[in-house]
DNA sequence: AAGCGTAGCAACCGCCCGTAT
DNA sequence: CATACGGGCGGTTGCTACGCT
């Protein structure tokens, strides 16, 4: 095997990398490089890149297979239940989207990072709050995430109604969430993937019951820009990872919800009028149902 | 219908770390 | 031990589609 370990002749070049293209792939290049991962595997990119014939860098060949050529790759609306995982696990490890990418089979670190970034900091700056100040994190720990929790439960309920008058499926709506409870409980620990492992259970879940097709079309429009899937793959995944914690019950971590819910400032129990908050809030119950989970009530608890 | 602003996302950049030589 | 290289990661940029005026 040659330096490379790929059989071709190494070149490097100043002229090659002169002509290097940068910009947006083409359908040809995404077909060679396809091709080549297929019967070549993956790995040592710039040699892949090279030997492939592309002109490009290996990190951008890299970069494409696995944020997009990748046949595991899931596209399309993020879940409630992926959001509601975002969220936990942001709020255990910042910024690291890769790991938290491993929790979310099919879904890569940038999907997710573009994702916090487009939705979740959107709201913060609405709030015109930093998005790691503590009054965000509490806001999304005492009124999002139970917003989420509430939208999949009505979501499974709606499936499980239907489901009794067509079908025998089995298929549950739990998830795989912890309550919170303040020392941001280590949801999961004990269902770290291992490296390389996880896509195997998201590859078998995207194939069976996730398209691009049926994703962008699937439920209703709700949520933080998101269409629910009223069973969602991750709750199988995660049913099938752990089948004795976490995907216990929904009615444990409401109730725990409910009490968090007024365990920050008790506000809610303060009889607010919301009609006289100010009324150049209503952007935040607008008609874009990707807002639903922020309303009047989060000004109320920024302000706290 | 046209222009403008914004959101979303693909791709790139630079830094860092681990490993091979 | 020092250096080079490959690869991973988080942050940033730029393009495109879409909605609003």
């Amino acid at each position: 095997m040659d330096v490379n370990g790929r059989g071709c002749i190494s070149g490097t070049s100043s002229e090659e990398e002169m002509d290097l293209r940068r910009g947006p792939w083409t359908v040809e290049e995404d077909l060679i490089l396809i091709n080549y991962i297929a019967n070549h595997g993956e790995g040592r990119w710039n040699s892949l890149a090279r030997c492939a014939g592309l002109k490009r860098t290996g990190k951008s060949c890299r970069l494409r297979w696995l944020n997009y050529l990748r046949p595991d790759v899931r596209r399309g609306n993020i879940t409630l239940e992926e959001q509601l995982l975002i969220l936990e696990l942001h709020s255990r490890w910042g910024n690291r989207w890769s790991k938290i990418a491993q929790y979310l089979p099919g879904r890569t670190d940038n999907e997710i990072k573009n994702y916090w970034r487009t939705r979740v900091q959107k709201h913060a700056k609405q709030l015109q709050c930093d998005v790691n100040s503590k009054q965000f994190k509490d806001t999304m720990r005492y009124l999002w995430m139970p917003r989420l929790v509430e939208r999949i439960q009505a979501a499974a309920a709606a499936s499980s109604t239907a489901n009794t008058t067509t079908t025998t499926t089995t298929t549950t709506a739990t998830v795989a969430y912890h309550p919170i409870n303040g020392d941001n409980s280590d949801i999961m620990a004990s269902q770290v993937p291992s490296a390389g492992s996880n896509n195997d259970v998201g590859i078998a879940q995207v194939n069976t019951s996730f398209t691009p097709e049926n994703s962008s079309t699937a439920g209703s429009s709700d949520s933080i820009g998101t269409q629910v899937s009223p069973v969602s793959d991750l709750a199988d995944y995660y049913t099938t990872l752990q089948p004795n914690s976490y995907v216990d019950n929904f009615q444990a971590s409401q109730v725990n919800y409910q009490e968090s819910l007024t365990s920050p400032t008790g506000y809610f129990n303060q009889g607010l009028d919301f009609q006289a908050i100010d009324q150049n809030n209503m952007w935040l119950v607008d008609g874009d149902t990707s807002d639903n989970l922020w309303n009047i009530e989060d000004i109320w608890f920024m302000r706290q």
